[in-house]
DNA sequence: GCAACGATTGAGCAATTGTTCAATCGTTTC
DNA sequence: GAAACGATTGAACAATTGCTCAATCGTTGC
């Protein structure tokens, strides 16, 4: 079981034997989430992955509803900055928008942000354990 | 950066009247998280904004402990970008090694990234129009 | 010791992202 | 109607990111 001549697998690179548990990879492969789920769910932690993003939702699970200039004196950005920024997380759902006059009123559109939030600070909380696991 | 103006504000683009709601401003300022959480946690979320590192992540959830040929297997990528994927994932002990020999056997670190992964599941699993508000 | 193997790493490149600048839109006020 | 204002948008640039290729490390088997 050692001749790499054999079969080329998907990859280019991988090791001569195509798998060490070919059964474990073919079950894990079943399990895992369709790649429109993946692409989806990547595309909704990147949302988060941004100081500039993560300061408005935070400020937005604070005040409530804010404006566009609050919500950028808040954060410290540009009025450009944070309109481009509330774009991508209005396009997504994270927040929703309501119009009044000449102003735009932000807010968070539903919970789970807020869970994603506070899950995250947990993890980045553990931060100062020792991690002598196992 | 860019050095063509020498007196800069907090920032170069606010609105004329600085903000709507000083109050409320001033108070989701006060609010916020630090800069460094905020750092923090943008790379934390960073992490998982990645299909391969997502794929990566979902394969330990279903297959506990594997080693890094057949995870690259089972996630489509090759040995070197999923030895690239599991090194920031350990860097920010989201994933643990364990080496026996010349295999190295990785797995979850702990139980945030499966609550952070089926939170964000949930989220866009509403992404079918419920009927939202305005 | 030498070769094969699983795994890691660095350099380089392609693609993506975030910010700024400037122009523009819709609304309000005069 | 024109100007001011809050907000949005597009283009361009800088910075970051993720992948591939190639070299290398540590371990195993001969």
């Amino acid at each position: 079981m050692n001749s790499r001549s054999n079969v080329v697998p998907i990859v280019a690179d991988t090791c001569s034997s195509p798998v060490v548990d070919a059964e474990r990879v073919a079950a894990v492969q079943r399990a895992l989430p369709s790649e429109e789920s993946v692409q989806t769910l990547a595309h909704v932690f990147g949302l988060l992955a941004d100081p500039g993003r993560l300061r408005l939702i935070s400020a937005l699970l604070e005040g409530g509803e804010m404006c566009v200039c609050d919500l950028s004196a808040a954060t410290g950005q540009s009025m450009s900055a944070a309109s481009h920024a509330l774009r991508l997380l209005r396009a997504d759902r994270v927040v929703k928008v309501r119009r009044s006059g000449r102003m735009a009123y932000y807010r968070l559109a539903d919970s789970h942000v807020r869970m994603l939030f506070d899950l995250a600070i947990t993890h980045i909380g553990h931060d100062t354990g020792s991690g002598g696991g196992d």
